[in-house]
DNA sequence: GACCTTGTTGGACGCCTGCGCAATAGTCCA
DNA sequence: TGGACTATTGCGCAGGCGTCCAACAAGGTC
């Protein structure tokens, strides 16, 4: 197995692990068992486990920012363009990936690596956002006198909510989570109610 | 000391060293010296470490939840408590014990009294806020459908915007935080764009 | 065929964890 | 004053952690 291979390779099973059982709860030990090696191994291609977990975290989190991306990117006006992120956000967040983000918040205050990252993808995550928002505005689909603002405060609620089912378990339906974060957004983007409105699947 | 002496101080300096280390990072032993005792004795009055948590936990939001419910109740009309409540809640943000929500919400999925605690203190916060906009609504202060559903967007939206500002500690600065929970609110209540206006301190 | 680089192993090291338990200290009651 | 009770101690236990390292295996180069 060549180096890249092996080096993918970890990072993989180390995500494994992270999805099981958490990212507090993720062990060099764990991941080397996962892949069926030695924990020697794990060293030898990661200096530490805060810039594994790091690693591990960026792909689950790239492979739901990229296939968001691509999506909206398969839609031609920006209205299309922001149901297919609401559609693709959602259906991301339901794989329990959502659970990852909450302990990449916490242990961004104990792990600087992990940290970096978690801010890196969260700005993205928001340029994404307000990139399009910027192109509604210039086509005159959208009215919004703060596009990179209202980016943050769409992905905030979003995330708040999400925080409430993940966490909590009961407390809101994710069609509520949903609904509300579109009715919000059509609101920042001076729409009509209903025009961005998604089946709940 | 009295047996309830005891536990309230176990209790405090359980909350302290979370405070200063974060709850996933919180130990028996570290408890224990910061109240300059042994380590037995901690379990002496808790049954597991799971459960000294949430109690610990439990004080900090506890403390928050009722100094805004209680400035929240010297102010006469619906308005004004709203304002109240913003300006307390973010007076208590900004004392880190936002970081401890952080922490609660990654650890409810591995610790159930963490969890128990977080959810109901959440709800806790939902039900302050939505009783005052159906207040509110009653006499036709606020214009609201869903008073319930305002409520959670609301916290959702702050909590949201507030996890970046703590978690990655640049991006959005407090100011914006405030400035658009307090925007958000008045669109949900049907105000006057400003009428909750707050002075950032 | 000898050599050297490098992926890989498996275990040792030192430290830390939550928890339990026997022994002690202190206090209240008969 | 003696006895009972309980708060408190201090340490031990079993196990887990990240990290490190000497040894082995394999494959390419001279």
């Amino acid at each position: 197995m060549s180096p890249t291979q092996r080096r993918e390779a970890i990072v993989g099973a180390a995500l494994q692990v992270m999805l099981r059982n958490g990212m507090a709860a993720t062990t060099v030990r764990d991941v080397a068992d996962e892949m069926g090696s030695s924990s020697g191994l794990v060293h030898h291609y990661f200096a530490s486990m805060d810039e594994l977990l790091a690693a591990a975290f960026e792909r689950a989190a790239t492979i739901d920012l990229d296939s968001t991306a691509a999506s909206m990117r398969g839609s031609a006006d920006p209205v299309e363009q922001m149901r297919s992120f609401f559609a693709t956000y959602i259906r991301a967040e339901q794989d329990w990936a959502f659970q990852l983000w909450l302990d990449a918040w916490a242990e961004a205050s104990r792990r600087p690596a992990v940290r970096a990252t978690s801010q890196r993808l969260n700005v993205a995550w928001q340029r994404l956002l307000a990139d399009v928002i910027e192109a509604g505005v210039r086509t005159a689909d959208f009215v919004c006198a703060d596009p990179a603002g209202a980016a943050w405060r769409i992905l905030s609620l979003l995330d708040g909510l999400a925080l409430q089912t993940v966490a909590h378990r009961v407390d809101l339906d994710r069609g509520a989570v949903l609904r509300w974060s579109v009715a919000h957004a059509e609101t920042e983007l001076g729409l009509e109610p209903g025009t961005l409105g998604i089946q709940p699947c």
